[in-house]
DNA sequence: TTGTTTGCTACTGATAAAGTAGCAAGGTGT
DNA sequence: ACACCTTGCTACTTTATCAGTAGCAAACAA
């Protein structure tokens, strides 16, 4: 039924602009179309109806037209995984500028 | 020094297309470029040399001449901490192809 | 009625990605 | 020297994706 591992299908679809983005948005709780919007820097309402429809989709958000858009039980299950990313991306980050090249000497 | 959090930047980075796949071609070993590059279902040189660049900067991956493309040791860490998302990622897949509208009654 | 907010679509312009051809540098073998 | 490879990479063109703007119909409120 599946052409594809499930790796690649959902790498597929966080490597589309803005999808992680949303999720992260919706942590807190349900939020409106437009209060989305507004959260992701004013993106266009094109793509973040192309989004919202994938992650529907996919069944990590819903919208429930009397609270707005949420992330469902296996969205939520998405943001607990990605929170080690958290902790490697930081000290990623202050590795990568520590490095020969721009680190003047001592 | 730097404008964004890590977490934004490293979902930034992971956004582009093949990033995350040129990671994980990488896994076993060094690839030359060619070899990445059928690896990668034959991308485009033009895209494959932007994300080598992407890589390169961001001290995932460089090139042993030698040797061919390689991850460094924070490529490898990066590696790791994905391993978790795939676990997630079969069950994600399992659950959404088996939902009352696609599932027939028995 | 008038006004507001909702999710959303249509249309247009900009940017990113893909496809193809081919080059210069370095090695290998004759 | 020569003709061959393979290497990483660039230039150019086409196509796909994303972004920006305007605005609509439905639902509700004043």
């Amino acid at each position: 039924m599946n052409e594809k591992p499930a790796i690649a299908e959902i790498v597929d679809l966080l490597s589309k602009k803005w999808v992680m983005r949303i999720i992260w948005e919706l942590r807190a709780g349900p939020l409106t179309f437009r209060q989305l919007q507004s959260a992701c820097n004013d993106l266009s309402p094109t793509v973040l109806n192309n989004r919202l429809k994938l992650l529907r989709d996919a069944q990590l958000a819903l919208n429930d037209p009397s609270r707005g858009y949420t992330l469902t039980d296996m969205g939520r299950d998405l943001l607990e995984v990605y929170k080690p990313l958290n902790q490697w991306a930081i000290a990623w980050q202050a590795a990568k500028n520590d490095t020969p090249e721009t680190r003047r000497p001592r």
